[in-house]
RNA sequence: GUGGGCGUAGCUCAGCUGGUAGAGCACCCGGUUGUGGUCCGGGAUGUCGCGGGUUCGAGCCCCGUCGUUCACCCCA
């Protein structure tokens, strides 16, 4: 046993996994893409205070689940727990809402919780995260909805569902809220859950406890509390994700656990996932730009988590078996074919076909089970005779059928590009 | 942060009321000196997570610790 083992909790990706991780995060990137989205990196650590002006210092993610240290100068830096406060920093510091609006830009890469490790929550986790900034229409709130639900339908996924509410803006929140305390405060409640609903009655609608369930059922719904204004929009989201075929359950119970969200707000669940289900989420954040010092521009947004996207798909089994790859294997058997079968690759590789040969000294059957174990579509055997002759024969692997070749990478080409 | 399960070969796991390790899969070689998958034969592999304790003797019992896993909480 080795010494090191990685860090508590992190999600690591090697083959054959981390091909199936890749396709997983390439077609989420590509929907994006699709949609107009532009790729923004960003530093995955940022000055603590972007993440507590950002995200709220009374949310949990803040207040006890941040990775915050000390650089040698002294800064409080604190490594990324989630994407939209960074992306938001990024844009007021590069001046990018000045131009034509809405920004449209996608991220992907790693995130860090300090949470204890459970099935589909990891320390480090990998999302990918769009941003449309600039507009509050309901016609983005869509976009961003359906640039997530079209990933995952491209995906092949069918067991999730998407839930949606609508948490208006800041004064139906206000009132809203105001009743929902008095409510609560009229229930017999133990001193942990009372603590909750002090930091964010909100909470309580979603805790699993039955006798809970039971006393916040005929709590006040925020839903019910939307001005005129807000009541339009959520009513014109509802109307256009209808129009578009997309199924949505309106939760007004639902709860998102970082403190800059407003107005339209979704979540994705699948239904093979345990207790860790939210495969996405996001929504509305019309208050966040101006909060982290920028102008009083509207955003939207979601984050796609891509480990549990990847159960989600494991779970389904609904994932293509032949991600990248192989189209050809090369099994020499002779050292002139060794030579031979290394300078073919190199001109196969540059025209594009993925393929390998067995390295060592295999021999004919240890070649052509490395060819096997390789997944490879074709498997080639080169020995003098075909050096001398200056023909092949590639072999099909799924059938064992062969076809005759001339030695030559054009010729291989020809055949293997018209497979398909 | 709280609670439960589990740490034995590369992987999945078995190992009885304590008597110093086993299977299947995978891997390598051969049967078949120019064609893989099936079949047959052979082979390599372990500080039984780590530290301590009880015992003549611990993979097994006890304590601690680390890891892992599931749930609470929270969220992707």
């Amino acid at each position: 046993m080795s010494k090191f083992q990685a860090p508590k909790g992190v999600s690591e990706y090697f083959p054959p996994n981390s091909e199936q991780f890749e396709f997983i995060r390439d077609q989420l990137i590509n929907s994006a893409k699709l949609a107009g989205y532009s790729l923004i990196e960003l530093p995955v650590f940022e000055d603590t205070e972007v993440f507590t002006r950002g995200v709220g210092e009374s949310t949990d993610v803040v207040c006890k689940e941040m990775y915050t240290f000390e650089d040698r100068g002294g800064r409080s830096l604190t490594l990324r727990p989630e994407g939209t406060a960074g992306v938001m920093r990024a844009v007021i510091e590069h001046n990018l809402d000045r131009g034509q609006l809405p920004v449209k830009l996608f991220y992907s890469g790693a995130f860090f919780r300090a949470e204890r490790p459970q099935a589909g929550r990891y320390r480090q986790f990998y999302q990918v995260g769009i941003e449309a900034i600039g507009y509050n229409d309901p016609e983005i709130d869509v976009e961003v909805i359906a640039v997530a639900d079209s990933a995952f339908k491209a995906l092949g996924l069918k067991q999730y569902k998407l839930n949606i509410t609508s948490l208006g803006d800041s004064k139906s929140r206000d009132s809203h809220r105001t009743e929902l305390v008095k409510y609560i405060s009229s229930l017999k409640l133990d001193e942990e859950t009372t603590a909750r609903a002090k930091l964010n009655p909100l909470r309580l609608f979603d805790d699993k406890r039955e006798e809970i369930k039971q006393a916040m059922s005929k709590a006040p719904l925020l839903l019910d509390y939307l001005n005129n204004e807000s009541k339009a929009h959520f009513e014109e989201v509802k109307k256009l994700l209808t129009e578009l075929g997309i199924a949505y359950t309106i939760n007004p119970r639902m709860v998102r656990g970082l403190d800059y969200y407003t107005g339209t707000t979704f979540e994705f669940d699948h239904a093979l996932l345990g207790a860790q289900s939210g495969i996405g989420g996001g929504g509305r954040y019309d208050g966040l730009m101006n909060s982290l010092g920028g102008s009083d521009v509207s955003g939207i947004g979601f984050g796609l988590g891509v480990d549990r996207i990847l159960m989600a798909a494991l779970a389904e089994d609904c994932l293509p078996n032949d991600i990248n790859q192989l189209k050809l294997f090369i099994a020499p058997i002779t050292e002139k074919g060794k030579t031979a079968a290394f300078n073919l690759l190199s001109e196969l590789r540059g025209n594009g076909i993925t393929c390998d040969m067995a390295y060592g000294d295999r021999g004919l059957k240890g070649g052509m089970k490395a060819a096997d174990k390789s997944g490879a579509l074709y498997g080639l055997v080169i020995g003098d005779d075909e050096i001398s002759s200056g023909k092949c024969e590639l072999k099909l692997m799924s059938s064992g059928e062969v076809f005759s070749s001339t030695l030559t990478a054009s010729d291989l080409i020809k055949r293997i590009g018209s497979s398909n």
